[in-house]
DNA sequence: CGTCAGGTTGACGCGTCTCAAAGTGGGTGG
DNA sequence: CCACCCACTTTGAGACGCGTCAACCTGACG
């Protein structure tokens, strides 16, 4: 089960390893484990003790908090070459599971930690892999604070597209694995909000939906919309 | 204008600077200038390149992103010790404005960047003040998509608090220096909304308001509030 | 005393939620 | 191969929370 090499991993160009030169790479693939979840599964839960880091190395996670009553809000979906944990807290500050299969690094937390402690270079990428993080966590209120619900579908799906030819999985279809409940619990809506506002951008040609996901026939039309120009 | 010394600095403690010895500490002001911004004064604006990085002396700053028709989204409040700027992102990706005054740390960002490179010590703490950042927008991002008007005030009161208490301001009253307009684009509110909630909070006996802030009369009611227990 | 920015309150409308029912497709067992 | 089930999605009708628009209040300042 353990990664053939991370010489030819395919999430490597994305992920942290990419501050590494091959010494290092071998070093931290010691410490690591290669682990697999099946769709649906709990990799780790909101409020845990954090033992472990992970970094995505194929497939989709939601990342999500609850609330007492079970409101849910996903604060945002993992992609090959996401970081998933947070070295100065202790706790996890959400849950993650996984949309269809996943494979992961694993990286015991302390031994991640005394590895990184040294590496200059390590440590900037995780600064840098964290501001990107924000910033997009910044972007996602604008879009849960001001947006409408027309908006927001456009802006997720624009934003989707946008981090898939990020990592190389650009194309004509736009594959959406999650299902309506977790657009919905991600865009601040109910379900049937999102069904009705897929069904409205698409009787208005902006797009097309498919069982997998969408095509976007009307791009202008759908990046503005995105970008709050009515 | 100049800060007389950095060793008996109040915000000392919080910010980044608690990760450094006695001689980098000189070394570091070396790289500094003391800025002072004035009630409403723009510190930097969204999409303009960051020449420098900043850490929050004294005063409160909000960070807001617009959409092109002037919606406005208040992604946090700046309070001593935060610092502002991210490493690996050439452009501001939020402006920020001083409410009330304020005075920073600034720092230019290539020698900053210098600075920092050989310091590991510095960037975990980096690592760490973003790791809380991002913590803090995922808790918004629930607020502002998953909670009703009454447990977004109830929340920000609460998450007030204990900012202002975790930097050594607590007190009986809970000032609150930003404006209603601020609280509003901070919550995905309106002001009307929020004018309207305050008051509720007031006629239930939950809060009570001043000029200058609120008084919090039902602690636990408005912590069950803003935990989302109905 | 007038002005002005900020805050409060009220009446009404709209966008989204809620509740309900029907449609779709994939999987399983007869 | 069909019948059935189940999870998921779509669609509709009505309710409701919050936004919109407008009026009024308050205190600071000249």
């Amino acid at each position: 089960m353990h990664c053939r090499s991370c010489h030819d991993c395919t999430a490597r160009g994305f992920a942290i390893c990419a501050a590494l030169d091959e010494t290092e790479l071998r070093e931290l693939a010691q410490l690591s484990r290669h682990v697999r979840f099946e769709s649906g599964a709990t990799v780790f839960a909101q409020a845990n003790i954090a033992t472990s880091f992970f970094s995505v190395h194929a497939g989709t996670l939601r990342l999500y908090k609850l609330l007492p009553d079970s409101r849910r809000q996903i604060v945002g979906f993992a992609l090959p070459g996401d970081f998933l944990g947070l070295p100065g807290l202790p706790h996890h500050e959400f849950s993650a599971d996984a949309v269809g299969r996943v494979t992961l690094c694993q990286f015991p937390k302390e031994s991640f930690a005394t590895f990184a402690e040294k590496r200059p270079q390590l440590l900037r990428r995780m600064v840098e892999l964290a501001g990107h993080e924000l910033a997009r966590a910044q972007e996602h209120m604008v879009l849960l604070g001001r947006r409408s619900a027309e908006e927001k579908i456009a802006s997720f799906l624009i934003g989707w597209r946008d981090r898939l030819s990020g990592i190389g999985r650009g194309g004509e279809i736009l594959p959406l694995p999650m299902k309506r409940l977790d657009i919905a619990d991600h865009l601040g809506l109910t379900i049937e909000t999102v069904s009705r506002t897929f069904s409205k951008l698409e009787r208005d040609g902006v797009i097309q939906i498919f069982a997998s996901g969408v095509v976007l026939l009307d791009t202008p039309r759908a990046e503005a919309l995105s970008a709050g120009v009515s």
